[in-house]
DNA sequence: TGCAAAGCGGAGGATGCCTCCGTATCGTAT
DNA sequence: ATACGATACGGAGGCATCCTCCGCTTTGCA
């Protein structure tokens, strides 16, 4: 089941779109660097554009995220019909959050702003939203199907604690993947 | 064991310790209601000094969180006692998770700064850090001892999760207990 | 080729951070 | 009670960032 495209603002006259692109890869380029909290007026200058030019086109810092983010998204979704067909259900769920970790720990804060993001209200992260929940379910579904996960579990639940966990910034890798395993144990069905 | 007492800058003078007092309130009532990113001269304008004796007293904004955390953290500690001598060894350390969560969902995203700042280097935090350590590892040590939680789970990987938890703010209490759920299912020992 | 629509970009107002220093207050020694 | 040094006060102002507004430029269609 495809997902659907997510929205995208960019612009049709040639100069826009060029200005468009540019911002988007400043943006992308400066959040990793140094954070998403960098001045916008420095992405701008490293997009060589004018500052009034970003705020025509991402009206706020959040659009630019977005816009950083659709990309980054689309794929963390795609793995997870990777996975669906080369594991078992457990293990697939484990790999797409363990993969989902993992983008966040090379992507800096992008992860957790991410999954701050997906409570939002706005349209494209709706759709976002939508998209990681079709493509979370299908694997949550399956490992409840196979009694490998409690049945009372949400999705975003375990988005959220994932999310969670490199939230605080500069976590060690190795300390993030055993809060995974905390968290992937604790989606077991009740031994009893 | 007595932890060890936190220290506080509060100043002599009678003077300045009036105003170090308004100082904290408001800036405990503001991180309250509007979040910890609040303006520094709001609460200056609030505790009705200028900004400068703000600066002057705390130098930082994390100086200035430093002083609200304090007693703050302490009854936190003081609550792993209570639940020690009250609860069997895993309901205590549930417990007293679960008190934390319930702290941080009435302060905001006050928990979740302190479960940041706990990584953090200055020497207050260095203490704090001590004083929790201490109170949660009489209970996971105890649970530990028991047989009922995992014996490679460490005291700073469940504080990370449950920090984690209500990380993103805004999140509805009882997401947030079955996500305290999922976590504490993830301590206890492998069922095989 | 001409022209309207769309886009550009930076000046500038608003706000927040933090420093500095002239003035006011306190506490003590007499 | 008084006087004086130490301490504290508070806001003006320098700097950075956010964001808006509007006169000028570019584009693409007819």
């Amino acid at each position: 089941m495809a997902p659907q495209p997510l929205p995208c603002a960019r612009p049709t006259r040639a100069d826009a779109a060029r200005n468009y692109d540019r911002l988007v890869t400043a943006a992308r380029e400066t959040f990793a660097e140094h954070g998403t909290d960098t001045s916008l007026e420095e992405i701008a200058r490293r997009a060589g554009v004018g500052i009034g030019t970003l705020y025509r086109r991402f009206p706020s810092r959040t659009a630019l995220l977005e816009a950083v983010y659709v990309d980054e998204i689309q794929s963390v979704c795609d793995r997870a019909y990777d996975f669906d067909r080369e594991l078992e259900p457990f293990d697939a769920l484990a790999a797409w959050f363990r993969s989902f970790l993992g983008y966040g720990l090379s992507k800096g804060s992008l992860a957790s702003e991410l999954t701050v993001a997906l409570g939002k209200e706005s349209p494209f992260f709706q759709i976002c939203k939508a998209n990681v929940q079709e493509a979370g379910h299908l694997l949550l579904d399956k490992a409840k199907a196979a009694g490998e996960v409690r049945p009372d579990v949400e999705l975003f639940d375990i988005m959220r604690l994932v999310g969670g966990i490199n939230m605080g910034r500069d976590i060690e890798p190795e300390q993030a993947h055993r809060l995974l395993d905390i968290v992937l144990c604790g989606l077991r069905p009740a031994a009893s």
